[in-house]
DNA sequence: TGCCAGGCCCTCTTTAGGGCCTT
């Protein structure tokens, strides 16, 4: 929580990093104990260093993580879904993501405009917290800002990364072990 | 033809270049 306002931690998996024109193949997210997990067959063909970081394939009979079958839905049911989620929670929702702005941000804000779900999504959420930029904030004194090596050195754990849940999951465990007051937050969050 | 992100941030800067972070 951030104030009056709820946060909620996801985490995208996509084809690519080109934010103008890559896939959505899975979305996570995180709040307390409940956990939202969906994942839709992309359109276009996922970048070679998307398949080695994801684990994720596609051929003609689906979707494949780490060469195992996914179970996978039409990407506007997945965002519709996505939108309920989040709508079952106190209202209004922050959206917290690692390097929220430059990534998750523009895909999602992309994919549903193009379904015609924006309005819907912005009924429902306030905005989105950047994660990577408070953490540099916070902290001005480390090599790195990855979530990666953030929850090495805060948690002192290693994890499985690129799993849209665990990424979402360890999201929350470094916001509330940082605990940054609601003028940093604030200082962080950009109109969804 | 072949290749393909991108924008902020930092500094050995500003007439620029490279690293970072996300997949």
């Amino acid at each position: 929580m951030s104030g009056d306002k709820t946060i909620v931690f996801f985490d995208l998996e996509t084809t690519g990093l080109d934010t103008a024109i890559c896939d959505i193949i899975q979305v996570s997210a995180v709040c307390g104990d409940r956990v939202f997990n969906v994942y839709t067959l992309p359109r276009c063909p996922l970048t070679e260093s998307a398949m080695a970081v994801t684990g994720f394939t596609v051929n003609n009979a689906g979707l494949f993580l780490r060469g195992r079958p996914v179970g996978t839905i039409p990407l506007i049911d997945a965002l519709t879904s996505f939108i309920d989620f989040l709508s079952s929670f106190r209202q209004p929702v922050l959206l917290a993501a690692h390097n929220a702005r430059r990534f998750d941000m523009p895909v999602i804000t992309r994919v549903l405009r193009k379904c015609s779900l924006r309005h819907q999504f912005q009924q429902v959420v306030h905005g989105f917290v950047d994660t990577f930029i408070l953490s540099k904030q916070l902290f001005t004194d480390l090599r790195s800002y990855s979530q990666e090596n953030l929850v090495r050195h805060f948690l002192g754990m290693t994890y499985d990364a690129h799993n849209a849940v665990e990424d979402a999951r360890m999201l929350q465990e470094l916001y509330n072990a940082w605990s940054p007051s609601r003028w940093h937050v604030s200082g962080v969050t950009f109109k969804a």
